[in-house]
DNA sequence: GGCCCACTGTCAATCGTTTGATTGGGAATT
DNA sequence: AATTCCCAATCAAACGATTGACAGTGGGCC
């Protein structure tokens, strides 16, 4: 037994029925251990919800980080930003759903600090956008609402994506950035022969096996 | 006191805390009357859950279908149908949260008439684009992939949209319909002097005052 | 002998729900 | 018009069950 197997149990758990709904005798039970003995990886339920986002939103921002740094120039960086978020996002479908999900649940001592990492990956699309359409690669009636509307589709991508689907996961990276290049009306030619790929980290929090409710399509 | 007046007070609840986080006793405070008196409007906590859900998928492919009405051309439907989406979710922001959010809450006696409904709605989006795509209006690489980034970059505006902020709601449905375009690669044009747009109403369910967590930007 | 890890058992608090009693005003009957 | 009746609406109180949390205990392992 260790912390990762803990935030295992608790994030398919948290996933499916939330964290308010959630007990920690269901907890201890799917982790293979006694309520009580919980409290010997963690000091409380809130404590093991901070763990998990903690790392999931520290990684998005280190892997959207390390995009960035990949090129200088704007619509490649974005390339790499939506390639790292899609990547990540399908990568751990239901850590960053409780990440998302789940900042409600937190008290007020830790939603603060959970919301600025949030608004710190936030801000990296906000600052490629912005000098993107500075240098003029982008072009939109509304940057923010452009920006917005990205980053929401890609976070969709946890609501269904599925491994082994139809769609293999680079597939699924390749396909958003695309879109994201005909909203901003960006010249999807910059992006040939250039690798813009980030290869996705799997958290220790993300159950291995996706035992989601499967309504057999 | 009316089971509309109670809903309202669920559904702010709801949508900052979760369902399962809101206690009876604070549903029937905020609504002004007794725990126990809930009972009387409603047979149980997730009666009451269902009865707003219900509302709001019903009225949800009420008027998506209104939309589809208005035209017979793929693109101008689509339009129509984007419109009304993005206009439903900006007017009852928190109900259509509620009704996103919490299906996980549902027991599996109401979960499945619900997720029917939301199917039924998805539904309406698949048509208009296999329909477009059919007769060449629309161009995708996927087009399923294309239909949920579209929906989910929609459904997002419930997230950010504030009424009397910097943009009006007709503005955020036009630039929608844009983007949406855009990542179908249809042809702008086909909107020019066309009224699509469609008046979304708002729900019994649907707080007035938006007093949620505002953390003043 | 120490040091973890895991257990049993228990705590007060809160949960959703039910009960029984009380109100007030309109409908029905006299 | 006066009286009786009824029923929706409301309440305080209490139900058994469950919650998050923790103190205390013991069994392995070094």
């Amino acid at each position: 037994m260790n912390l990762g197997k803990l935030q295992q149990a608790a994030v398919l758990l948290f996933a499916q029925q939330g964290f308010a709904a959630t007990g920690i005798r269901e907890l201890g039970a799917a982790a293979g251990i006694n309520s009580a003995t919980l409290y010997h990886y963690v000091g409380s339920k809130e404590e093991l919800l901070v763990s998990v986002m903690k790392d999931c939103l520290n990684e998005m921002i280190r892997s959207g980080s390390e995009a960035l740094r990949k090129s200088s120039e704007p619509a490649l960086q974005l390339a790499g930003l939506i390639s790292s978020h899609v990547g990540f996002t399908g990568t751990n479908q239901l850590t960053s759903r409780v990440a998302e999900y789940e900042m409600r649940a937190l008290s007020e001592t830790n939603r603060p600090a959970m919301q600025g990492l949030r608004d710190e990956y936030e801000s990296l699309f906000a600052q490629v956008l912005e000098r993107g359409t500075r240098v003029g690669v982008f072009s939109t009636d509304d940057l923010t609402m452009a920006r917005l509307a990205i980053m929401e589709m890609g976070t969709g991508v946890a609501h269904w994506f599925r491994p082994n689907g139809r769609l293999e996961l680079h597939e699924v990276q390749q396909n958003f950035v695309n879109m994201a290049y005909r909203v901003l009306a960006a010249d999807p030619t910059l992006l040939t022969g250039v690798d813009f790929m980030v290869a996705p980290r799997q958290l220790a929090s993300e159950p291995d096996s996706l035992s989601a409710p499967e309504t057999v399509p």
